[in-house]
DNA sequence: TTAGAAATATGATGAATGTCATATTTCTAA
DNA sequence: TTAGAAATATGACATTCATCATATTTCTAA
């Protein structure tokens, strides 16, 4: 297998997901200076994009693929922190506070992903109080939701949670062409990393939404198929 | 009982508290403006300082007193989220985001608390990188113990959440002049709101932590009589 | 194509912990 | 000071869920 990446060239200017992304809103000669400020890699599905206690090198923008963001545990388990899609960018907490990473960032899928000069970026971001807002946003809306699964990691059992994390999968990744069927690949061992479970708890629950018609397990795929039953069954506020 | 809050003068060229604070590298000019843009309040014990959905009207500068944040879980269980104290700014968040609170932010203990002027606040932020900088990283250390805390209600027993949770209220709040007592008054219930368990197993646990000598109930107060057995018992990654 | 590995599936079992019940102590307002 | 309320304490019990064991299926590399 080729593991090493593929660098390959991709213009700022012509970037639909730019327009996505915190850099909508900047002027057409801070893109020009952006496109020179990045390079362009690929990464194949399981490679590590960033890892724990590594020094951020640069700001990572990611143009399509799937990342998880996850550390160990005191055992050594994974858990999953964070989703991460095209469009997103990828590592700016540690970069603008000066921090090292506290995740790790894996590939779930082959990903284009550009990286733009730490330097440079710092600069543009000082400068620019509409992207500083943005990314701003970003990290607050990062808190929220960890904040969010706290309040269910504590109150709520497997299985209210198990149904929030499919519906978290969901507004996160969206749906394939038949509007049912979940647009992430994720093994069980993976879900159960990130609901806070074992993996034959995952497993199990599954089966069991399948068996109650809330779900269908279509090979690797998972289709919701009563939405509604789903949301009552993750228990949500209101 | 008295409920409203008493306005008080107090400078923040004076002002001990800002040196600690986000305000700590601003000018004298600016000093001076802060000032002027502020007014200061008192806040008695258990009064709401802001509330969940609550529209942000400036920033929150705590001088004095020690504050939870919370949120109400879905069968509407408070959940801890995080303790703040005197130095700490608070509802910067939603004000920079441009968003609604929400957590709720409850004085743990009579608190001072200056709000500066959200526009004045805003304008100054985008003015001023150190600034802005500062504030972030405040956001992101409170994304990093978020999802710290993730990880341990994912994968740790109440047991070692709770050796954890007092390791973590002597790290934000400190020892009383004894060096060994918790320098906050948190009922059996809010430990067990942030610890993520019931009260009873709360209480049962501090028991515990009692009988073994770990830690020594007096009265309200949590002595830590031998935090090397607590930390152990906390087990911490590495 | 096939053997071995990895992922998924399912059952049995026990430990952890939430819930309910009931004292006991402490606090609070009249 | 005292009655009632709230907080703390402790026991009994039930439930959830992790762990271990063992199939079965799917994947992967030779």
């Amino acid at each position: 297998m080729k593991t090493l990446n593929t660098h390959y060239e991709h213009n700022c200017a012509s970037c639909n997901t730019r327009l996505h992304s915190v850099f909508s809103t900047i002027d057409s000669d801070h893109v020009q200076e952006l496109n020179a400020h990045k390079s362009c890699s690929s990464y194949k599905k399981g490679q590590v994009i960033f890892s724990e206690n590594g020094l951020p090198m640069g700001l990572f923008c990611v143009n399509s693929g799937k990342i998880k963001l996850s550390t160990s545990g005191p055992d050594g388990k994974e858990q999953i922190l964070r989703l991460v899609k095209g469009g997103d960018i990828l590592g700016y907490r540690a970069l603008i506070s000066n921090d090292r990473y506290h995740c790790n960032a894996i590939a779930l899928e082959d990903c284009s992903i550009c990286i733009v000069d730490k330097s440079y970026f710092l600069k543009m971001a000082m400068e620019n109080p509409k992207l500083i807002t943005a990314i701003f946003k970003k990290i607050s809306d990062d808190l929220k939701k960890a904040e969010e699964h706290i309040v269910s990691l504590s109150q709520k059992n497997v299985r209210e949670r198990m149904a929030e994390a499919l519906l978290f999968f969901k507004a996160t990744y969206g749906y394939e062409a038949d509007q049912q069927t979940l647009s992430v690949q994720l093994s069980r061992e993976e879900i159960a990393d990130f609901v806070g479970t074992s993996t034959e708890s995952a497993i199990r629950l599954l089966s069991e939404f399948n068996s109650d018609k809330i779900i269908e397990l279509v090979g690797k795929k998972i289709k919701i198929i009563n939405p509604d039953k789903l949301s009552k069954t993750a228990n949500l506020l209101y």
